[in-house]
DNA sequence: GAATCTATTCTACAAAAATAGAACATGCAA
DNA sequence: TTGCATGTTCTATTTTTGTAGAATAGATTC
């Protein structure tokens, strides 16, 4: 229920990141380019989203009161920052994943890749390659 | 958008399967006990979800709706069964954490695993093991 | 066959996510 | 000093998810 909790203004604690597919799209952005404005961010993003200036606004506001970003002023302009890392972001996504899908466990997630995860002809070589080898010697 | 689009009555076509979180843990009894009712989908998830049936049933109509489920009648009992395998699902869920987080590429997320994936040491040790391994003779 | 149990259907509501318009403020440029 | 171009704030709508009550219909049992 309740994604992160925040002490105090805009402060997170330490739990697990989960962001949306808008917050995504925006958070890579911002940690290309931050400190940057909301502006900033919709205008890099043009390309690709199809979204007002407002939406994305609104967006990162939320983001900020979920502890995600953070503002910084000059005078009437907000610098907004982000208050975790890309680290944090990859290891909630990959965490959620393996917890709904894998039990939470990380070797049936690689034996799943071998076995049906679609992959390249090239990947999956490599791939069984690795498991392999690790299987014989590793356990 | 559109997470995927049926073809007539429930019929799926082929599209990347994305469950929502409660759908996983229904989905879960269903392909385990199929073709079930929805309240043998509410007892078996007591245990663990203070679901009442009513909120299992509509969820379980909606997947209906999405074409992950599909349903056959007995007198007036309805039985459901999934319309997507555990492959499917896994697949889909993987996917989507890789195209977020990795830019849908299998080896840097192999790499982040190892890095900073706040793996246990037996998950991290067997991890490095594989990849280790694979790298020196794979590539 | 009346009471009961179980299932179905319909309807509802709250929260989260996606999306954006409108109104107002402000700094810069001519 | 007037007017863009940008920014900020406030407010609002739609969709999806999570959640469940109430009314109803069919089957079962005494």
């Amino acid at each position: 229920m309740a994604r992160l909790r925040k002490a105090g203004k805009g402060r997170r604690e330490k739990t697990t990141v989960e962001l949306t597919e808008a917050e995504w799209e925006i958070m890579k952005v911002v940690w290309e380019k931050q400190p940057c404005a909301a502006g900033t961010v919709q205008e890099a993003l043009s390309e690709s989203k199809d979204w007002a200036y407002s939406t994305v606004k609104t967006t990162m506001d939320r983001m900020v009161e979920k502890g995600f970003l953070q503002i910084s002023r000059i005078r009437n302009l907000q610098l907004f920052h982000s208050c975790i890392s890309e680290v944090d972001a990859k290891r909630g996504e990959l965490r959620k994943m393996l917890k709904r899908a894998f039990d939470g466990a990380l070797t049936p997630m690689m034996q799943f890749l071998i076995e049906h995860g679609g992959l390249s002809k090239e990947e999956a070589a490599q791939l069984r390659k690795l498991v392999n080898k690790g299987q014989k010697q590793g356990k």
